[in-house]
DNA sequence: GTCTATACACCGATAGAC
DNA sequence: GTCTATCGGTGTATAGAC
């Protein structure tokens, strides 16, 4: 943002030491579960030092969000389709969210968190209006293109004939449900699935199971 | 489970006026986002008279878990279909599960949090097993038992040939997910549907639109 | 930019009167 | 079964030296 020549990743210093364990915290306590002191002791830094680069607790977890959605969308959009049909722009989305959530292990369950809670955020106002009266926040543009750009896709393919019409608000949540789950649900999902959720062979299987899965339900 | 003749329900003392309150104060904050005086005083009762009924925070959370379990497995087992078919009774368990969510607007997102959460409590040992060292909670038999039965429904359709020969334990995941995001979703579902989720005319799209994508996605 | 020291509200939990 | 009073600890946040 303030670095004009930005493109390669730098030196990692305090802020982004404390972004990266603050991720790995808030994931796994939520934002409530995770307290300063055990954040600056595990950096380490002094407590201060925090309120330093962050002046409160909910500017940080605002930061650690936008951190996870960045990630997510440059995975997601990095993500081209051979052809431009509807099929294969949406095997495209899917390989490339199942790949990103694999290699992010903090990502999927910070996620699904801020999808469920509507404290400490008041669950995203994603179109503000003009009367809202409140300014989105920066994690919240970038969730509202995450999934504006979903639903162009779905639109697109059922204009086209290639998907039913399905309402698509309700086939956002439940292809969104189907895919974060798996990487949320921790221990859980390992004892359902027999291995580690992360691991090489449940990734391959999941993004070959959700394909199917989701495919069959859309198309015509 | 200690009045013997209790089938019909009782009228409500203290014990399940906190369980109530509890409940709702949980789904809506979580385990960590709720205090017990903040519950004491919604309840209209001091704080020590809620450690005369749950001796720890911890245990009053478990009951929490149990009783909304025990709502949602009655709203299961209580569905029927026609017909014995594998079709049939994925149907009649996908409506079930839409329409007891749909009546218990904190199930859902009490639901998403304990099968996201690995603490407070260490993910729902579903089979301790006998070397485990740890007995399993009475919510988490719960757990597994819904969880069994919807594998069984599962396996037996695909050993039928009825659906295609998915993995079982990515299907579960896959249709809880997308089962229960829509009803934990809170605002962002409101926005994406663009009416409130817990309305008849959106649960009744919802009850169509799943049963439409989920029997496509696994038939064979 | 990092530290020590501190402020003060709230945390879960307990003791003991009624 | 409910209450008041209190415990030690932790919560976020600030002041001010270096």
């Amino acid at each position: 943002m303030d670095d004009p020549q930005s493109e390669m990743p730098r030196a990692p210093d305090s802020r982004d030491k404390i972004l990266e364990v603050a991720e790995g915290l808030f994931a796994y306590g939520g934002y409530a579960g995770v307290g300063m002191r055990q954040l600056a002791s595990m950096v380490g830094l002094s407590k201060s030092s925090l309120f330093h680069h962050f002046p409160t607790k909910l500017d940080l977890y605002a930061s650690v969000l936008d951190r996870v959605l960045s990630r997510i969308e440059a995975g997601l959009d990095g993500a081209r389709p051979r052809t431009d049909s509807p099929e294969a722009r949406l095997t495209a989305w899917i390989d490339a969210a199942v790949q990103t959530l694999s290699e992010d292990v903090p990502a999927g369950r910070l996620m699904m968190r801020a999808l469920v809670d509507e404290e400490p955020f008041p669950a995203l106002e994603l179109k503000p209006g003009p009367g809202s009266g409140r300014e989105p926040m920066s994690f919240e543009v970038r969730l509202a293109r995450i999934l504006g750009r979903f639903e162009g896709l779905l639109a697109s393919g059922i204009e086209q004939g290639v998907f039913r019409p399905v309402s698509i608000g309700d086939t956002i949540l439940s292809v969104i449900g189907s895919i974060i789950l798996h990487f949320a649900s921790g221990d859980l999902g390992e004892i359902l699935i027999g291995e580690p959720i992360f691991s090489g062979a449940a990734v391959e299987r999941r993004r070959r199971e959700l394909s199917e899965f989701i495919q069959r339900g859309l198309l015509a």
